[in-house]
Order: structure tokens, then C-alpha cells, then sequence
DNA sequence: TTGAAAGCGCTAACAG
DNA sequence: CTGTTAGCGCTTTCAA
């Protein structure tokens, strides 16, 4: 149990299994190859030395880092910071069950006025040969770095569709926000909301027009007006509470009795808006916000939540169906949001109209 | 610009320039030992042919992999999980900035019932030399894996103390919590509160008592009473109301005007004691949180903000120094938070005894 | 200042 | 089924 000042070689065990190095690396590599009293013997010399392949000798050998490339974006909204930490994590576990390491950089500062490099960061790794592929996950504004990875022949999956590329051919792995749009207006509606408002982002945000479309889609499908249920402001409380506060203040059998938001943080303006107004978030007025971050937990507010872990698994299978050269199966994955329920959003007792 | 299928090596470059493979090798490590106009051309080879130096064969060669790693723990609570993800980055950046990589890797699942070993996953890192070194960061509920660590002569860099033991050598950076409460309270004396409150954990954390501590501390420099202002409880909203509320339900004179909370967790359930009542938090009582989470944020909430940016940076310069066989200047390394302040405390026009 | 030789620890390809 | 040979791409001696 001890450990030694230099970890054992696979020269180590070979001499004290009495074998040569090739068979204690069939051992570990094609264990089925070997004599099953061969393998024992150099199965307990490998435990008594406590020896590990070395990483670096391999990696040269076999040109297989088992390393997968995560570039660190330098920071989201609040929202998606949450996110992408719970993304991250399922993201480790999945590589691990897998045999990989997940290895972060980040593309260095930003350089002062210009925009940050898109495939900074990403050009050496690939180079030095340091990772076998990456994940790419700031699509969320359009992907400026998966041409530019694919044009370099780097291996790659993405979080995110190519939004504005229909004919990109890389693999990749999405939640379907308006799907889970969708969920919350007909959550809403199901709680007996009919007046339901979408409190959205800006225009110009490819993943903000889809959530809006959820909504949309879904208020046509239940038969239900939108004219005047509708806001886009930046993602901001302030922002929202002004936006909502604008949508409350009209004539009362045309104020919106539920608030379905583009993401937690604009869900926290309106109940502000609400709070002003005497009205119980829940009780009064329904609100949904988007991504069931910590706000959202902490302040009991209905909310989608991506399926992240799911997300992770399914990009790990793209990873190693892409490695091992198998035509991936499909190109792209489409994962369904649900929709986590607390007390912004409790059921109604009435009818309302 | 165009990518080879196979990155160019070493001796591509040195035939490119027309020089050894070792005068390239020079170039790039050792750059003052060749003539001017020798590094140019080598240089300018480099840049044609797009070369960086092969990793493993680095690694192998200088047994150093230029790789950092960091276990991601299961899952802490809400508002420790969002300043992880502010650590990560940070430590991310300053890894960059001296050549380094961060590795993530997990633990493992823990085994249903047993608890997770503390050492799952640095072992084989350790023992395949993938890793230079390690950041361990979950040493909130003591240090079980740094000990282990040490008697594996493993280079570690701590984030946390070694609070259960004093005797530990190894080099660690750390926040001072009682200083961040203190600060906190001293804010909140200044605003002309005198009845201040701690809203704290259960006993048997020692990150708990640090805070309490600094709390308990401050009332005494500034001469107020402690007394029947002080609650205990789990980190969760709903427990954290009704500690606030049973601390607010007593006769007025003795009621606390502030509380300075041991999370943003714990003071948004006294933000919701308070509006039950009635009271504005910053108006009428001030209310002061702990890690600057991102409900912090989007609520308005007054908080301690950790200076992870600054920990990163220290933690570091430690590795670097440990891994040049410097002798560490410091054992360890206090840094002291800041004070966020926001609506949650807003200055009060009228002092108050 | 530059070049030649050796070898880090491993595995692919073949020979026994 | 086991052993031998060769070499991945680099840097560290040591010579020129």
C-alpha cells in the first residue's frame, strides 16, 4: 500500500510475474488472450505493485488521449451559468463511465473591443494532439466554431443545433425549447388559465425565438388569442418587471392571469410586478420561468428544466460512435424538457375567463 | 491554413527549415541558444506547417503532463454549487495563463449506502501520471482525502483549511468567513441597526462555526448583545423562515431590526419571514446573505462575496511553486471576501436603539 | 551554436 | 498463447 517514489512499469510487473511486458499488456488490453492461471498471476502482480498504465506512453502508442475537450465560455446569463454547471457535472460522469476525462480550457481573454476568437483555445489542443474530440456547448448564439472545427477535421459534438447552418453535418444533441414551452402554456391553461402572456426575450436570440414559437404554437392549438400577451425585453429583472407591469395594467378582463418566461430571471420580474400589485404569484396569477436554476428552487417558481444529464449521456454516445469511425446513427438529437412544478403555478380553484 | 490529416511533427519542421530535429526542439524550449536569424527560420516553419508539440510525447519525455486535476464533488448545496462554478472558471483562467490544462474528474457514484471513498479517482490519475497535480477543493466537512493524498506523496493544493487537523503541511488557500460575517455585521451596525441577528447552520460544520464565529466576534468588538439572537438551523428556505420568525416574534423592543445570514438560503427565508409580516427587508430590517449566489443577485439580497478570482490565482502560484520544488513560502493563505451590498440593506435614515 | 544517439513506457505486428 | 522487435515524438545527454 505503500507508494513508491516512481509508479511501477509495465517492466515492473512483467518481472515479477514471471512473463514478458507484451503479455501483461494483453493483460490489461485483451485480457481474453491469455491463459486464464497467466492472468491471475499477472492480475495479483498488478495489484501487489500497484500499477496503472502509464497515461503519456499509451496516449504516444495508441494516438488516444481518452481526453475530451470542454471549452470554459467566459460567462452566460446567471440562468445558464446554473446550467451549464449541472451540464458540466453529468457531463463527467458520463465520460467516465465511458473511460474519458472531460479536460476544460478556456480561450483566453477576450481581447479588449473585438470579439473573442471562436475556435480560441481550441486550435492547439487539437494540434498537440491533447484531446480526442469536443464538446461544444456556446451555440447558443449561432456557431461560429463548429465550421471552423469541422473544416479542421477535429472530431466533435455539439450542444445546440446549427441554428443557422440547416446543412452543417456534424452530430449533435438539443433540448427542444419550444417543446417545453409548450409544457408550461398548457400547464397553465390545464390550471385554468386562459389569458396566458409570453414574457420573452429581445428578438435576434436563435433560442429565444424558439421558446417564444412553444408558446405560440401552443396558444394557437388551445384556440387562445396572443394580440397584446406579449413582451420581449432584455434578460433582466427590472427589465421583466417593467415589461410585466405593462402587460398587468390594462383593462382587467384583458390583463393576462398567467405569465409563461423565457427564462427564471425575467419569471422573478414578473412576480416583482405581481408582488407591487397586491397579487399572490400562484394564488392570483400564474407564472412559469425557464431552466429551474437555483432562483427558481429557492423561490418555489414552476419552471422547465432541460434534461442535462440525458443531454450529457447522449453526447457521450455521439463522442464514441464518432471515434470509433460507426456512421453515426442520426445527426442530430432533439431531447424534451419537463416541466418542474412548485408553487408560482398552484392549481386553481376557479375557473377563469 | 489548410489541416493535415496528420499534424506535423517535430522533424516535418526541422526538415521544413532545414536544420536538426533537436535545433526545432531548442527553438520552442530554449530559444536564446540559437541565432537570430536560425530561430526565424525555424519559426517561420513552425507557423507554415501549423506545429505544436506533441503532448504525449512531451509528457513522456519531461514526465510532466501540464495538467491539473479537479474532482467535481456529487453535489452541494444550491448556493455552493454556483461558487464552484465561479471557482472552476477562474481556476480554469489561471491555469491558462501558466501553461496549464484542468483535468475534471469524479469520484465515481457513491456506493448505495456507503460513503463515497474519499480517494475515488485520484488514484489512477495519480498512478498513470495524467495529472502534475491536484486542486482539492471539497474540504468543507473536513480533509479526508488530503491526508490520504500527503502519505501518497501526491502534490495537492487545497482549497479549504485543514481544519480538523493543524498539523497538516500541505499548502492550502482559503476564505475568511469570519471576516466576511464581520464585515457584514459591522455594515449593518453602521446603518444604526443594534439588535442583529445571526441566522446560522446546525452545529458540526466547521465552514458554520468559522462564520458564526465572526459574527459572535463583531457583536462583542462593538458591544452589543448577543443574546436570544441567535438561531441554528439546516440550510433550506422554509427552516430559515421560521428560524426568522421565531426570532421576530417576541416582544418588540427585543426583536432584531437585521439579520446576517450563513446563506443566501437562509436569508431568502428571512426575506419571506419578513414579508409575512409585513416588513420591508432594507426598510424596515436589513437582511444580509452569504456567497453572492445568483439569487443574491437577482433578488436584491445584500451578500458576502467570495474572492474566488484571487483563490484561484493563490492556489496557483502554490502549485507552481510546489511543482518547482520551490519551497512554499506560506503554508496557507487567508483571503478576505467582500461585501456586496444591495437593496436587502439599504441605508436607514433613522437610527435605532 | 548545432547535430547524433539514446530512451521515456507503451502497444502493433509479427514470430515462435 | 507467449516473446521479440520496432517505433510513436519528444527531450536529455554528450560531441562536434
Amino acid at each position: 500500500m505503500e507508494s513508491p517514489r516512481a509508479p511501477a512499469t509495465l517492466a515492473d510487473v512483467a518481472e515479477q510475474a514471471g512473463v514478458s511486458r507484451q503479455t501483461v499488456s494483453n493483460a490489461i488490453n485483451n485480457p481474453d488472450l491469455l491463459r486464464p492461471d497467466t492472468l491471475a498471476r499477472v492480475q495479483a502482480a498488478i495489484d501487489a505493485l500497484g500499477y496503472s498504465p502509464n497515461h503519456a506512453a499509451r496516449q504516444l502508442r495508441t494516438r488516444s488521449s481518452r481526453l475530451v475537450g470542454l471549452r470554459l465560455t467566459p460567462s452566460q446569463e446567471f440562468t445558464a451559468n446554473m446550467a451549464m454547471d449541472r451540464f458540466n457535472r453529468s457531463l463527467v460522469e458520463a465520460c467516465r463511465e465511458v473511460g474519458y476525462h472531460v479536460l476544460l480550457f478556456s480561450g483566453g481573454p477576450a481581447e479588449e473591443g473585438q470579439r473573442p476568437d471562436p475556435l480560441g483555445g481550441y486550435d492547439d489542443l487539437l494540434r498537440s494532439t491533447a484531446v480526442d474530440a469536443f464538446v461544444v456547448t456556446d451555440t447558443y448564439l449561432g456557431n461560429p466554431q463548429t465550421s471552423g472545427l469541422a473544416r479542421r477535421r477535429a472530431p466533435f459534438v455539439a450542444f445546440g443545433r446549427p441554428w443557422d447552418d440547416p446543412g452543417a453535418r456534424h452530430p449533435w444533441v438539443d433540448v427542444d425549447g419550444a417543446a417545453g414551452v409548450r409544457l408550461a402554456t398548457e400547464h397553465v391553461h390545464g390550471l385554468g388559465h386562459r389569458r396566458i402572456a409570453w414574457l420573452g426575450w429581445e428578438p435576434g436570440s436563435w433560442i429565444g425565438e424558439d421558446r417564444r414559437a412553444g408558446w405560440h404554437a401552443a396558444m394557437d392549438d388551445l384556440g387562445l388569442m396572443t394580440a397584446g400577451l406579449e413582451a420581449a425585453v432584455a434578460d433582466d429583472v427590472l427589465e421583466g418587471g417593467r415589461a410585466a407591469a405593462a402587460l398587468l395594467d390594462v383593462e382587467e378582463h384583458r390583463a393576462p392571469t398567467a405569465f409563461v418566461c423565457a427564462s427564471d430571471t425575467l419569471a422573478v420580474g414578473a412576480r416583482g410586478a405581481l408582488a407591487d400589485r397586491g397579487l399572490v404569484p400562484g394564488r392570483d396569477v400564474a407564472v412559469v420561468g425557464f431552466d429551474d436554476s437555483q432562483v427558481a428552487q429557492v423561490l418555489g417558481l414552476t419552471s422547465v428544466r432541460q434534461p442535462l444529464e440525458a443531454v450529457a449521456v447522449a453526447i457521450v454516445r455521439a463522442l464514441t460512435d464518432l471515434l470509433s469511425g460507426e456512421p453515426s446513427p442520426a445527426e442530430g438529437l432533439l431531447l424534451a424538457p419537463s416541466l418542474e412544478v412548485r408553487a408560482s403555478s398552484g392549481s386553481s380553484d376557479s375557473e377563469r375567463a
